[in-house]
RNA sequence: CGAGGCGUGGCGCAGUUUGGUAGCGCACCUGGUUUGGGACCAGGGGGCCGCAGGUUCGAAUCCUGUCGCCUCGACCA
């Protein structure tokens, strides 16, 4: 074995050795979260929060620039407005808390804790919406929902999450349409230009879509270990909402109209792809766009005269342009390196004794562990490039990763041979029967994952049950 | 909710089979020597053994109950 692929860290699992072990390690020791005393809940601690509001700042910024505004809506929902679109009740009833009880009275009516914001969102757009001169309705709202899990992971499902639920109403039947694909490029977007993770663009089928959706679209992506993970999703609901709230406007030919709905969410679970698609042996692996350090200066020798203040006066310096953190405590330099790469800090500078004398620091990558040795007078430059190029290859090996683990199978034994030994992505044809759905379910425990846009005719036949096929289907076993 | 595993200083564990003064490593504190890949020496502090009952002269250990956490399935962002 190699020097530099010795393993760094001996306190976290192996991923090959222990994939969910290898997970939760990285989680506890890079300080993300910390479990609470809640069943299925968890503490974000400050370093898992500061990548939470680089994700929010980013998107939420996206939004603005839609033509989006933010709102916020009551974190309980009454037992009679759950009920009144009968799709979505039965969909998400099981997996709701109630609130039964106002101090020590009995309530009247059940609150729910949201769980989701659909009907809220609809209550409030049956108020206000009354005419053609109303519409679009843009809202997104940041917030925490409620989900009653069985089974809970930090950051990949827990009981409680942080999430954005945009909800909008359009005129037309169009304009929903083309409102639910644009969020979800926007969602694609951010995910491989701020996150560096690749996603398959698509359409779930019937039996995955969303309770109470016309159609559902989402991101898909694929972890390291070959599971994918649904990373965002943006719903058309159609007029289904609209007449169950009775959400009626009057159009410029003065009828009445039902509006047409759409809503789109991302989630913490965000931070656990990240976690997943670009981590390694020696910890997290952040990606510099949303990295909470984008930099770490560490003084070596650093009791030696003028080494702290030359490295305070380049943390000062950086400062401006970058999230940078100079860690002057008195733990050993190989300490620091090993800490801030199992944080996932993309870039270290070291600035030692050697380094003053010759008017240069060294750089060092996390995703190459490669060092650099910069002139001081072009380090803002050099970081600004280092940081971008790191961003890059990061992206380039998720996307490699991916092509790696996306295989295609025509025949049945093919399909479940891929799934049950090499895992990743499988693309194959399906006839479009939820039959054949179920019974790949059964026998693999992969899902669809989506009917991708960019469709191939792999056969003509159904890899499950022969028939015709109408689609190509990407799918996956799913976290 | 099904199957398995685990609750002992902050973290990771041993001790439980066969009841008898609560231990180890890391972390922490003090002093010194160190400092370019998780430094070393010396000294020190910290534990109602998850919780509640029971058996016993005596319980981390045995019995009953209960709560919580983790992993894997089914459900789901």
């Amino acid at each position: 074995m190699a020097k530099d692929e010795k393993k760094l860290v001996e306190e976290i699992t192996s991923m090959n050795e222990d994939f969910a072990k290898w997970y939760t390690d990285i989680v506890k020791k890079a300080k993300l979260v910390d479990y609470s005393g809640i069943r299925g809940c968890m503490v974000i601690q400050p370093y898992g929060y500061a990548i939470w509001e680089n994700i929010q700042k980013e998107l939420d910024r996206r939004f603005k620039e839609t033509g989006h505004e933010n709102v916020y809506m009551p974190m309980f929902i009454p037992e009679s407005l759950l009920q009144r679109e009968k799709d979505h009740v039965e969909g998400f009833a099981p997996e709701v808390a109630w609130v039964t009880h106002g101090g020590t009275e009995k309530l009247e009516e059940r609150l729910c804790v949201r769980p989701t914001s659909e009907t809220l969102f609809c209550d409030h757009y049956a108020n206000i919406i009354h005419s053609y001169r109303d519409l679009p309705k843009l809202y997104n709202q940041w917030c925490n929902v409620v989900r009653w899990e069985k089974t809970t992971r930090p950051f990949l499902r827990t009981m409680e999450f942080l999430w954005q639920e945009g909800h909008t109403a359009h005129a037309t039947a169009e304009e929903a349409e083309a409102e639910t694909l644009r969020m979800l490029n926007v969602y694609a977007d951010f995910c491989e230009k701020e996150l560096a993770i690749p996603v398959v663009k698509g359409r779930k089928t019937d039996k995955e879509k969303f309770a109470g959706a016309k159609a559902t679209y989402t991101i898909e992506s694929l972890m390291h270990d070959g599971k994918a993970l649904q990373s965002g999703t943006s719903h058309n609901f159609g007029d289904g909402f609209a007449k169950a709230f009775g959400i009626q406007y009057t159009g410029e030919d003065n009828e009445l109209h039902y509006v047409h709905q759409t809503s789109w969410g991302m989630t913490t679970r965000l931070i656990g792809a990240i976690i997943m698609v670009h981590g390694d042996d020696a910890g997290l692996k952040l990606p510099p766009r949303i990295a909470p350090i984008q930099a770490v200066i560490v003084p070596i020798a650093q009791h030696k005269e003028g080494v702290i203040e030359k490295a305070e006066q380049l943390r000062a310096t950086l400062s401006s342009k970058f999230r940078v953190k100079l860690d002057a405590s008195d733990k050993s330099p190989g300490w620091k390196f090993s800490e801030y790469e199992m944080k996932g800090v993309p870039l270290r500078i070291e600035i030692g004794p050697k380094d003053i004398e010759n008017n240069q620091a060294v750089l060092v990558s996390r995703t190459t562990r490669e060092k650099f040795f910069v002139s001081l007078d072009n380090l803002e430059e050099e970081v600004a490039n280092h940081l971008e190029k790191i961003q890059q290859e990061m992206l380039d090996a998720a996307l490699q990763n991916r092509e790696e683990k996306t295989s295609v199978a025509v025949s049945y034994d093919e399909f479940k041979e891929t799934i049950e030994n090499k895992g990743g992505f499988v693309k194959a044809m399906w006839c479009g029967d939820v039959e054949c759905e179920n019974k790949i379910k059964e026998d693999t425990s992969a899902t669809s994952r989506c009917m991708p846009f960019e469709q191939e005719e792999l056969s003509e036949s159904c890899v499950c049950c022969g028939k015709p096929a109408k689609k190509m289907v990407y799918w996956g076993k799913a976290y």
